[in-house]
DNA sequence: ATTTTATTTCGATAAACATCGAACGGTTCA
DNA sequence: TGAACCGTTCGATGTTTATCGAAATAAAAT
């Protein structure tokens, strides 16, 4: 995963309306909710939603497909799952690459 | 994991500015650096630095040590590993509880 | 005590983000 | 074809975030 993508998912995943959206959006899975429903269950604007459901898509967390005149939004758990994988190994924890160097120097 | 700790971990690392210092951090562990390090290394002006530790620190991310009139930074990774445990466990990924539902239904 | 070094806090500014009513664009059904 | 429905885009507004020079603080050296 590029570093710019993962910042896009975690800007993403980093407010509390969207993650709401997306959890939401897991649980359903994997049939998914139209966007009507989401509304409806976390009570929100309709165009406040949609502006949220453009980031999550742009981020590539989540997709969506017509049904009829309804938009049927879906989790795309493999993102998050290669977020994750990111922030273990390419980014910042114990196995990250170059760990254990010194520089402070105790003398 | 609470969710408010995770929005603000993932909001401290969704900055490419805050990134590149947890990750400089990262590589250095886990003695650390001094903050005129970290500035040197990444290029940045000493205020902007601190702005950015501060919202590292107040993430958990990072702590922080006095050695003399130099502050040693050092990345927490645990904060990382407990981030990713919840992007999978407890919020998005396939094992997140309560997955399988349905409600779209397909006629 | 004063100066030097390391870093933070302050304050101002610009840019990005979130919210949401109103107008608009497709899709279905009569 | 036109009314009803579902959702998006537009546009205006307020809020939060990022940047960084200058002043302040804290520790060490002279």
């Amino acid at each position: 995963m590029e570093k710019a993508d993962a910042i896009e998912a975690l800007a993403a995943l980093a407010q509390e309306t969207r993650l709401d959206i997306f959890r939401t959006l897991v649980e359903y899975r994997p049939s998914g909710l139209p966007a009507g429903q989401i509304a409806q269950l976390l009570e929100l604007p309709g165009a406040t939603l949609s502006f949220h459901l453009n980031q999550l898509k742009q981020a590539g967390l989540i997709q969506s497909i017509r049904q009829g005149r309804s938009l049927i939004y879906s989790a795309n758990t493999d993102a998050v799952d290669a977020l994750a994988d990111f922030l273990r190994e390419d980014c910042c924890s114990k196995s990250a690459a170059g760990a254990g160097e010194a520089a402070v120097g105790g003398r």
